[in-house]
DNA sequence: GCGACAG
DNA sequence: ATCTTGTCGC
């Protein structure tokens, strides 16, 4: 008799504890610091699956601040790790880097789906994907992964601290629309608190979502169902 | 031992 | 993430 397996292949304990060591050395190579200039371009990016075992990456490259698509990429592969909190950039990071390499111009900045430092290691998959690439990226993500905060007010615009047990900052909660729940935004690479939440509200009009996260998600929607 | 747990 | 209908609220 068939039984029940989780999607993906199996989670092999000892290939976690190898990713984890490996995320931990990834941590020396981020930096937190303002971007040299505001950007020009600022890119979004998201994964769908439109079977258990193929990942679809898109990234979306929008004008900054006009906020006027420019492009709008995708690659798919088979996935080849489960999901797995924490490990979260091994699944998808491989496949979004095959996406960004067909972007015909690249972005000055990365908003990614997902969270950048507000990690266990301090390293989402915003951070890895922003070490990796050696661009400026921060997250926003619309679940929390780990700390604590104070509920912000319900009004748009209102924002309270993510902290760790330490009382370190790593990130900010953002209501960024009326009396709906809140996104958890946080630097990754080459970037800093301040302006990930700046790029973050200066790309809001109307929506739950950032236009760039919420363009790549809307997309990486439409390019499942046209496999379909 | 008991919860928490991005997408 | 994905499956999946109607339904409550602004």
């Amino acid at each position: 008799m068939a039984y029940y397996r989780p999607p993906g292949p199996p989670a092999d304990p000892l290939i976690v504890r190898d990713l984890t060591r490996l995320q931990e050395t990834m941590r020396a190579q981020v930096r937190l610091l303002p971007l040299p200039r505001v950007p020009a371009l600022i890119a979004g990016c998201d994964s769908s699956f439109p079977t258990p075992d193929t990942i679809l990456s898109v990234f979306v490259l929008l004008r900054f601040p006009s906020l006027e698509v420019v492009e709008k990429v995708y690659h798919t592969s088979a996935v080849e790790l489960p999901y797995i909190p924490g490990l979260l950039s091994f699944r998808e990071a491989p496949n979004l880097l095959l996406a960004y390499e067909k972007l015909q111009q690249k972005p000055d900045v990365i908003m990614v789906d997902g969270h950048g430092i507000a990690h266990p290691r301090r390293m989402g998959i915003a951070a890895h994907l922003g070490v990796l690439l050696d661009v400026p990226t921060f997250g926003v993500a619309k679940q929390k992964l780990t700390g604590t905060y104070q509920e912000p007010a319900l009004t748009k615009g209102s924002i309270s601290l993510l902290l760790d047990k330490n009382g370190e900052l790593l990130g900010e909660v953002i209501r960024s629309k009326d009396k709906i729940n809140p996104l958890f935004v946080s630097p990754g690479h080459r970037c800093d608190q301040a302006t990930a939440t700046q790029l973050t509200l200066a790309c809001l009009r109307g929506y739950k979502l950032p236009e760039p996260t919420r363009l790549a998600d809307h997309w990486a929607e439409e390019f499942k169902k046209e496999l379909k």
